[in-house]
DNA sequence: GCCGTTTTCGGCCCGACTGTTTTCAGTCG
């Protein structure tokens, strides 16, 4: 810290250690859930927050930023800091330091383990860190405490030996490669109806942290029994009446709930989420007399305010007007169904209120991948069977981009290949006029902004895609700028792969997304959606900043084999998270309108 | 700390499981 150059992520991960020490020091969790509420807004929001500050941009004009956090955000951008925490500690002189501070924090990531016992340990047994606490736990300290047990020490001990190596979220498509044989199994578990994956998986968001299973099921133990007994289960982590967790041996968590009929649809919306979304989802109910859990959306009782503890929770404290259907839930509530892809408290109840949501773009709405490689760079497939992929695709067009000669390690093009692999593609081009096979390249823009192929090539080539691989590290005010010099040469159709992330493994070149993309707009160049579940790029946030600044998108594959030509769902599931309609995409168009979006 | 066709105070989503407990707090999603 201390660098005044923070980016959003920054400002959200000081927050975030705000909120996490307020919860230790037990204060009001509303104050908490303020600050929780804030920091998603600055993770998620497209323009720095540096940036409003410089311009004096209002921000309490953002949703859930007050007076108070306008403030905080205003000192962080300026200083690097918060002395907030400072004061905090001041306030709380046992806290001693920030690396006090932090070490506390840290001890929360322990599962089972939340700032009220943090704070009994570290009160009690002067515990400050993930270290003291192991050292405590094996002395059989803990167990001596109040509120702990045995069971508890033992517990913690063995969370802290697994925190080495907990993984981080998967990619939503390594998930989808992992699951098939658990749906497979489950289907055939005696008595199971219907099974359905909810969560951020049914979200498509681009990382899962675990897996909600439902199932429609006779017996709800017969289901449990069968989650557990798959071959693939590494332990099982709880068993209950309704809901049974196990970790499998890739790491993945499933969590897997059993559901009466009448429920379905109830618990299929409140699996799915987001919480954000059904936060809203409630709060709306309320409004309406209506109480909504994953049973089902009940009547609330006049006789009924508060303090209701049934059997089952509230659940059987009113009349059950919906639940069957995720339709019948919505409509409930006087509104349209959702679709999972933007449930996301982005605005999409308001939108649904008003008749107002957007008719998403589908896969079916894509006539052409604007982005592949053949064996001419490092594809794995010939022009023409990647001819006969896009054909069978159904596709109207398709681009042949492969790499240009910077890329010397791929065997990019230069001018003279190129022209030989026009010949070819001309060569192919007459004997199956039925697919149009458009002329492009995936051009590196080079480290001083300059495009690696010649103005003339350029220039004869039917659409130019440009794309960074190389000096990923430059800084920020550098590499914008070198974006912005390649975006502007007068043949760029479109950027590709802009940030150049790779997800869990490598993260986004430093640019000022903002700025390129109100550059983009102004130049009339397009951002790709590279659909590769490893890369997501545009993510969604970005995209819909795109669409708010009606830069057109395009959504492609990149595909280096045939087969990946089926990867361009994640680009469209992605799209539709941002809230994309077939309007935005411009691989949506006819050929003729497309070439004449070109060449304007 | 935020928010407001119940606006400047008084609200702020809902339920299950676990481990600790004889009625519940803490954690999690």
């Amino acid at each position: 810290m201390g660098s005044p150059d923070m980016e959003n992520i920054e400002i959200a991960q000081t927050l975030r250690e705000v909120a996490n020490l307020l919860e230790i020091l037990d204060a009001n969790p509303f104050r908490v859930r303020a600050y929780r509420n804030a920091i998603r807004t600055v993770q998620e929001h497209a323009v720095p927050m540096r940036k409003l500050v410089e311009e004096g941009a209002d921000l309490t004009e953002l949703p859930s930023v007050g007076k108070g956090m306008a403030e905080n955000i205003a000192e962080l951008v300026e200083t690097g800091d918060l002395s907030l925490i400072d004061q905090l500690i001041e306030e709380n002189p046992a806290l001693v330091d920030r690396d006090v501070v932090s070490s506390l924090i840290e001890i929360t990531s322990i599962p089972g383990i939340g700032p009220k016992k943090v704070r009994k340990l570290w009160e009690d047994l002067g515990v400050e860190s993930v270290e003291d606490l192991k050292e405590a736990a094996s002395e059989g300290r803990v167990a001596e405490l109040e509120g702990f047990a045995k069971k508890t020490e033992l517990r913690i001990l063995e969370e802290i030996d697994r925190l080495a190596t907990r993984t981080s979220r998967f990619r939503l498509g390594d998930v989808d490669e992992l699951l098939p044989p658990l749906l497979d199994h489950m289907r055939g578990v005696e008595g199971v109806r219907r099974v359905e994956v909810a969560g951020s998986y049914r979200r498509r968001r681009e990382t899962v942290g675990d897996i909600d299973l439902l199932v429609l099921a006779d017996d709800a133990m017969a289901a449990s029994e069968g989650l557990t007994s798959f071959d693939g289960v590494d332990r099982v982590i709880g068993a209950g009446g309704t809901k049974t967790s196990v970790s499998l041996r890739s790491g993945l968590q499933v969590d897997l709930r059993v559901v009466p009929d009448e429920s379905w649809g109830a618990a299929l919306v409140y699996f799915t989420g987001s919480k954000e979304h059904n936060i809203k989802l409630r709060q709306r109910a309320l409004d309406r007399g209506l109480r909504v859990s994953e049973y089902g959306v009940f009547e609330i009782p006049p006789e009924e305010k508060d303090d209701v503890v049934g059997e089952r929770g509230v659940a059987s404290s009113g009349a059950i007007v919906a639940g069957a259907t995720e339709e019948d839930v919505y409509e409930s509530l006087d509104l349209p169904w959702i679709a999972p892809e933007i449930r996301e408290d982005r605005g999409e109840l308001a939108a649904a209120e008003e008749d107002g949501l957007p008719d998403l773009i589908e896969v079916g709405d894509l006539k052409g991948d604007l982005h592949m490689h053949s064996t001419w760079s490092d594809g794995r497939n010939t022009i023409e069977e990647m001819l006969a992929a896009c054909a069978a695709r159904g596709y109207e067009y398709f681009c042949m981009s492969d790499h240009s000669k910077a890329l010397a390690m791929v065997e990019g093009l230069d001018a003279v290949r190129l022209r030989q692999q026009w010949a070819e593609i001309d060569g192919i081009a007459s004997r199956q006029p039925e697919i149009r096979i458009l002329k492009s390249m995936e051009v590196d823009i080079l480290k001083d902004g300059s495009l690696d192929l010649e103005d003339e090539l350029l220039e004869e080539l039917d659409w130019v895609t440009v794309s960074i691989h190389s000096f990923f590290g430059l800084p920020a005010a550098e590499q914008t700028e070198r974006v912005l010099t390649g975006l502007s040469h007068p043949q760029v159709n479109v950027f590709g792969h802009p940030t150049g992330r790779i997800i869990n493994r490598r993260g986004p070149i430093e640019i000022e997304i903002d700025e390129i993309l109100q550059a983009c707009a102004e130049y009339g160049v397009a951002v790709e959606i590279n659909s590769h579940p490893n890369r997501l790029d545009l993510r969604d946030t970005h995209a819909w900043r795109a669409r708010e600044l009606g830069v057109p998108i395009t959504i492609s594959t990149d595909a280096h084999r045939a087969e990946e030509l089926d990867l361009i769902r994640y680009g469209v599931e992605q799209g539709r998270r941002a809230w994309l309609t077939p309007d935005d995409v411009l691989n949506t168009r006819p050929l003729d309108e497309l070439l004449s979006w070109a060449a304007s």
